[in-house]
DNA sequence: CGGGAAGTTGAAGAGCGTCAAAAGTAGTGG
DNA sequence: CCACTACTTTTGACGCTCTTCAACTTCCCG
């Protein structure tokens, strides 16, 4: 059994927080105000997030923080990718999704976080201090609304998930996960193109429930069989996405 | 690869509602309240929900509703056990959870369901007009914030799932499977004792992302070493917790 | 009681994991 | 600019867990 060890190169202390409101009109300038919660806020209403949010900058291996840890804090990210993941007492990990802009985290019902979060590629988050966001959320019932509805989301990709895990093929997992990137990417209005898959054969391995050698095997026959084309720099080419979509829907 | 045909005795139509309003106080009478969404609301609140709320029965293999099918109403669970499950084109079937007492069922951010929900047991609802309950929900922010909190507990749930489906074992799945069914027979106050697992082996395959097969025969070998007993009536006796909370934890 | 579904058990096979090594890539410093 | 190192990815060989296919047993419910 494969067992992950973590080497962090750098705390979450060292994460460089500055505060968003140091700059003029943070939030009212944020470009992926649209995809975030704080869609839900009429303009003048920003400036209450702007007075409790800190702006977090992330180098690819830094933990944001730790399962188990008191949560106190809850995050937007804004830009770059985060994964989010579990470990097993033998170090066994799963990882439960890779967070991009407008993504949200932390919603925790106890007072400890329930995964672990870390940078996979350099990241920006906005971080919000539970207490107030919480009063935040009872004065603004349209926060709480916009966040139940962004909650519906994750759920519907949970179970999405959960398909994929307990009766997807490698193939089919490899098919579904790529689609869903290029999915993801569309809808935070990236140009078509080439998939960028940042994260590591290792994170897609243990985002899959799969091996890195399976995944790498994977790729390699679905490069073979003419279905996808593997660039430089971690990108990919989706040249036969009608294959692709059905090996996700299992046919 | 397995595939799965509904063989359905009747259908939703069949399914015997009756006006809860029926009833002289039925949602102040509810015994399951505290454990659902109507706890969010004070006792003369509560005629709201009444006036909204239709009760639904179903027996053993009643369809609730379809994957696809327009979401016209959300449901809550007063009694018995509801399995809700996602299929594949080719009919492999995923079982995304077992719903009891006091679970909410529906919500769905699109206009379709986005899985099908079943009878495992004879069961009760409360079912509510989707457009109705949204209504209600803008009046009573308090109730949105007790739904934000259930999806919380519910994608904390899932995310453990995850682990499940993606890293552990037969065994491990198994064992963390009748640790879970025990925790939730306590959280709903049901004394302790054997675990009542109502569902069939299929059932919990498609759970746990095994065959059959495999279901049954891990329950064999966890009998013969003594970590568990099978009684009659799908009631099982856990005789080893230490031994099982270890499976579960991958130790 | 009898018939059908659900559950159990057995044997064989496949898919993916494990272990190992080679090839590719990136970062570092002389 | 290139060598040196360390890590990631790929490829290979082998083994094991779980699936598949099949037969048998048990449990219900009419």
């Amino acid at each position: 059994m494969k067992t992950f060890e973590a080497k962090r190169t750098r705390g979450l202390a060292e994460a460089l927080p500055r505060r968003v409101a140091g700059d003029a009109s943070p939030c009212g300038a944020c470009s992926i105000r649209h995809l975030s919660i704080c869609a839900a806020l009429a303009p003048d209403e920003l400036s209450e997030m702007d007075a409790i949010a800190t702006a977090v900058d992330l180098a690819p291996g830094d933990p944001l923080f730790d399962e188990a840890e008191p949560a106190e804090h809850l995050f937007n990210v804004t830009a770059g990718t985060i994964k989010v993941y579990k470990l097993l007492a033998d170090g066994r990990r799963q990882v439960t999704g890779f967070l991009s802009a407008g993504d949200f985290l932390g919603l925790a019902h106890e007072t400890t976080y329930a995964y672990s979060a870390e940078a996979v590629t350099p990241a920006s988050l906005c971080r919000f201090p539970r207490r107030k966001l919480e009063n935040l959320l009872q004065r603004y019932p349209k926060l709480e609304s916009r966040l139940l509805g962004m909650a519906g989301h994750e759920l519907a990709a949970a179970q999405e998930q959960m398909v994929l895990l307990g009766r997807k093929t490698a193939k089919e997992k490899i098919g579904s996960f790529l689609l869903a990137l290029e999915r993801q990417a569309a809808g935070r209005g990236q140009p078509a193109g080439p998939v960028s898959v940042p994260m590591s054969r290792a994170d897609i391995g243990d985002y899959l429930g799969l091996t890195t050698e399976t995944v790498s095997r994977t790729f390699t026959q679905l490069k073979s069989s003419g279905v996808i084309r593997l660039l430089q720099g971690g990108r990919v080419e989706l040249l036969d996405r009608d294959a692709l979509a059905r090996l996700a829907e299992g046919q």
